[in-house]
DNA sequence: GTCTATATGGTGATAGAC
DNA sequence: GTCTATCACCATATAGAC
């Protein structure tokens, strides 16, 4: 995982990263203060600033670990032996199953679809916020590709608006962030099973057949 | 639509409701300063100070008025004629369309739901807070038994694990939010089939029947 | 690399004139 | 009811010792 300045994630990076993302998850960007991240590290705040310029460079790594970790996770099950629908259910397994095990950076994520432009960005912060916004496009196109070509396989039904229907399954799968408690499912059975069971309601809907 | 204190909305105080949820659309809570609000009226603060006590208030004022649109409007059709799935369908339907139209207020809910208990609240104000979270289970307590009703109708698959499936298919429509667009579907014969796809998606799935 | 100041600016909330 | 002025506080970010 590298940062945005294209250095390798050293071990204090790494922590930092982490205790953002916790401390971001549990009371927003702006609620979090650089304090409330070094007091999570058991330092001040002078560790933080050493390794990061300013905090929204922090946020957009946090935001980058998370996407990146979704980004893989779906491409990695794309390439996999499944086809047409077999293939979207694959993708929509990992994307949850990475949701849950990146639970806090996935948070981080969600809040970062709602960042705003309103705060003075430098333009090297401008550019990785335009890299983040690309980034989500990517996924949710790699997801309308593969459900247009399930269509042209005739393994998803023709009639579907492309774009909302990728847009509402993935909100599904998103919403999680809001639910989803690791304390509950701490196996990685438990969250498999839960993975399924979600993607079988996104796929199959509520009706019998 | 009643205030915390139960006193009537007045004018002034509904123009401040809808400058704030606005912002805290656009900004987040935190991010959103009372003069922002301000200056969105055209005012300066002593006018939100003089009708709200502190911006915690104002946002659970917002919060209030969002969530009750959206237990008004699913409550109303699920009484309507339609039994079993159908219900549920008309629900699904009708919360869509809420989340359109109250869109600003809808994106103050979603926040809200992230809302921690750090920061400190008034007696008053956990009231609100405690109110607010009965309020969302309430919610999503009237899918998880309209859903129950048609399993036992036969009219939802038997297999499904109920709780699952309502937080998934309320994830969809609640991550409207985040896409949707005002601009996009002024109109509201458009927003109704948005309404509409987005519904059957998550009723029917992707698989053809 | 990690710490302790501290500069600097913004924000919630209040006081009090009109 | 609406304004201006102001207080008190907190947070980002920096400087510089060790």
């Amino acid at each position: 995982m590298s940062s945005s300045s294209g250095k390798p994630a050293s071990d204090s990076r790494l922590q930092i990263l982490h205790a953002a993302a916790g401390c971001f998850m549990e009371r927003g960007f702006h609620a979090t203060s650089i304090d409330h991240v070094a007091h999570r590290l058991g330092a001040t705040k002078g560790i933080v600033y050493h390794h990061y310029q300013s905090k929204m460079d922090l946020f957009f790594d946090v935001y980058r670990v998370g996407m990146t970790a979704l980004l893989s996770a779906v491409s990695v099950a794309r390439q996999g032996p499944g086809r047409g629908l077999a293939s979207v259910r694959a993708m929509l397994e990992a994307h949850a199953m990475a949701m849950f095990e990146f639970h806090a950076f996935e948070n981080v994520v969600a809040q970062g679809v709602q960042l705003h432009r309103f705060s003075a960005m430098t333009p090297s912060q401008r550019e990785s916020f335009d890299e983040l916004v690309a980034s989500r496009d990517r996924l949710e196109q790699m997801y309308k590709e593969e459900v247009e070509m399930a269509q042209s396989a005739g393994t998803v039904r023709a009639d579907l608006d492309v774009s909302i229907a990728v847009k509402t399954i993935l909100g599904g799968v998103h919403w999680s962030v809001i639910w989803w408690r690791p304390e509950a499912d701490e196996g990685l059975q438990a969250r498999h099973q839960l993975a399924q069971k979600m993607v079988d309601v996104l796929l199959h809907g509520l009706e019998p057949r």
